[in-house]
Parts: C-alpha cells; structure tokens; sequence
DNA sequence: CCGCGACCCCAAATTAATTCGGGGTTGTTG
DNA sequence: CAACAACCCCGAATTAATTTGGGGTCGCGG
C-alpha cells in the first residue's frame, strides 16, 4: 500500500466541496488535505502543506481559475485538474495550455472525476467526454487581436459608441467602424450587437 | 418522535446532489427521497411520491426552474426552496412572487440551508443574509414590456438589426427605433448596446 | 363625454455607422 | 530588396438608426 495521493479542492460553494469529500471518501488512494473557498488563498497553502493535485474551479468570486492556475503552475510539482460550470471554452483551452492535466464539469457523473484524477494522475491529459464534445462543435481557433482591436472591444463593451470611441482614441469614426469590421471577422460575429457577447465567451476583454 | 419531512433535490449537479446528501445526512428529522437533474421529471415524481419540501435549482440544461416552479406550484401541498448560483434578482424575485417559501445560494454556509429549511416548513419565508444584501443593493422596479416592446427586444436580443426587424414585424424601421427608444428608458439603459444586457439581468428574455 | 396616459404607427430630417477606394508603416521572408 | 501580410489611418459616398413632430386607438377616472 503506498502513500495515498494529497489532494486539494478549490471551490467556493460549500455545497460543491461536501460532495467531493464524500465522492473521495470511499476511496482510499485519495486523501483531501484541504478544501479553499478562495483562489487567492491557493498560494499560501501551497507554501506550508506539500500537494499532489489540485481541483480548481474556474469560477470564484475573488479570482479567476485561470489566473491562479498561471500563479502556481511550474513553481509546484503538482497536476491540476479544472472542473468548469458549463461551457467555458476559452478558458478551459487556456487553462490547458497553462499545463492543467484534466477537465470535467461539475454536470458529469461523480464517477468521471475520479477517472480524471486516475487518469491525470498517471500523467495522461483527460477531458470528460461532455467538454471534448463541446469542444469539437466550437472548433477553437486561436483568435488573437491587435492592441488597437483590443482597445476598441474594450469600449464597444462598456456601451460606448462608435462617435464615442473614435473620440476617446482621437480618430475619425470611419476608422472605428473599420476597426470594428475586422472584429466582426475575426470573431466570426454574425453582427455588430453580437461582438461583446462573443468577445466574453471567448474570454478576451 | 414525528415523521421526517421528505425532502426532494432538483439538482443538474451530482456534486451539488452528493453535497446536500451529506448535509442533510446527520439530521434526522429530514429524509431525501430523492434527487432529479432535470426539471421536466419533477412532475411525475410528485404524482408518484408525497413531498413536503422541495431544494430546486433555478439553472437546468432543460428547464428554468421557475418554469418547474409555476408548473408545480398549487398543484401539490408543500414548499419550495430556491437554490440559486449567483446573482439572478429577476428570477429569485419572480419565484417568490410564484410562491417559494425560501432563497439560498450555493455559495452560501451550508447551515444557512437547513436553517432555510427549518424556517420554510414553519412556514417562515427564509432568504439568505446574501441574498438579501443583494436585494437591497439592487432596489427591483417593476419594469412591465408592452408585447411590442417584448418582441422587438426578444428580437434584438438575436442581433438583429433594425431593419430585419422592421422587415419580420412588417412595420417601419423608424417605429422599430422608437420602440427601442422606449426599451431604453424603461430599463434605464445608458445606450442601445446595454438594452439586452440589462434585459438579461432583468430575466426578461 | 372629455381629458389623460399608454400604447401603436409613420414621414421627414438629422445624425451615426458602414463601405469603398486609397495611402501609409512595419516586419518578415524568399 | 521586392513582395507580402498585417497593421494603422482617412475622406467621400452610402446606408442605417435616431429624433422630431404629428396622427391615430383604447381604456379609465372625473
């Protein structure tokens, strides 16, 4: 019998980490060492209590998944496994990009978690079948966007219009609309009030 | 020693499931008789299986559980407590008006759910210290839609323009721009490209 | 029944946004 | 270094959206 594995839940609904801890309970190659209802705290427990995975939650009220996942990847040997609320591409593709070894939602069966520890456990990448799905409809590319494209999806999400923005950046508004047109293309919004909506389900602004 | 109160879970979540099981688990005077994930099957179940309580999410893949709510609601004697993610005022608020006896958040204490309980089946109305904040901050105004007004902003609300709109409602693109000058000042929207959003958050939509 | 508020609608004028054609920079690669 | 891609920008023309001013219906309380 070897040391079981440590494990660490990261999530802010108490309800969530009562039903991992008795998910884990009967099994007993897993140990929780700890449950946290906040992303910023991740760091600091990391620091005093040595950890073997780590069940991240995208969603938490102080910080972002994502943003603690880039925090203590690399500066601990550890797996990260991501478990998502419901259809959170782009920071689902960006937090495996950063180096976590699994994915599930929180809407699988309980069973597939503990296939996701096994599996990322023993090095393998695993993502639940309801996400690879998913992931397969949305194709992903990699959308990247200028600084000025950047700066005018910023203000197009405040409300702000094109008159607007064209003044706050001192240029004429043709020039915003142009802007925006390459928006519209390179997020492949099918309209101009579609833009912001889509700019937000795939993270940026 | 009375009966226990029977306790039905609707829940999309077998981690939220798992997670109530356990909190209800040390407390004798409830019993779970059981756990749905999906708001059509509530009805059966109820023809099926006397229920005094019921834990219902208002997020499901298939159905609003306000919807489950209206349906259920008078046709059977028992209460309703809402379990809610975040911050979905219109919805929290419509349910109550519908007549659930109680709101909690998923992130909130899971005491404060038995309390909830508790105070629900004395027939106390029981909303959680968050959700009330919550309330108070936002303030709720009634805000009642013409049924021009709905579809043109159910309409909008695809991104479409004001002249595909004109064009379906078969009425002229200054009316539509009209309307949604009214949308505007009804939802308190600082610029036409904050009018769904706003709705959104409303629950209108 | 009259006035009032809350709707609905439109045409004309105004203002905002987009498209089009064209000109510029920078950086990369054969 | 030419040729290309990917940016940035603008003016003029076009098209879309808003505002303005006006006209209509319905239902309610005085």
């Amino acid at each position: 019998m070897t040391a079981p594995h440590r494990i660490l839940i990261v999530d802010d609904h108490p309800i969530v980490q009562s039903g991992l801890r008795l998910l884990f309970a009967p099994h007993e190659r897993f140990r929780i060492v700890g449950t946290l209802d906040r992303g910023a705290t991740v760091g600091a427990f990391l620091q005093s209590e040595p950890v073997d995975l780590v069940l991240l939650d995208l969603n938490m009220p102080d910080v972002r998944g994502v943003n603690v996942l880039a925090d203590i990847v690399g500066a601990h040997d550890m797996t990260v496994i991501i478990l998502t609320g419901e259809t959170q591409f782009a920071e689902v593709d960006y937090a495996l990009k950063l180096g976590a070894r699994g994915v599930v939602s929180k809407a699988d069966a309980p069973s597939e978690i503990i296939e996701a520890c096994d599996a990322a456990l023993a090095g393998e990448l695993y993502i639940a079948p309801r996400m690879r799905d998913a992931f397969g409809r949305h194709q992903q590319l990699p959308v990247s966007l200028s600084s000025r494209q950047m700066a005018i999806l910023h203000y197009l999400g405040q409300g702000e219009s094109n008159k607007e923005i064209s003044y706050r950046l001192a240029i004429a508004q043709p020039t915003v609309s142009f802007h925006i047109a390459e928006l519209r293309r390179k997020l492949e919004a099918p309209s101009n009030r579609k833009i912001v909506e889509r700019a937000q389900e795939l993270g940026l602004l």
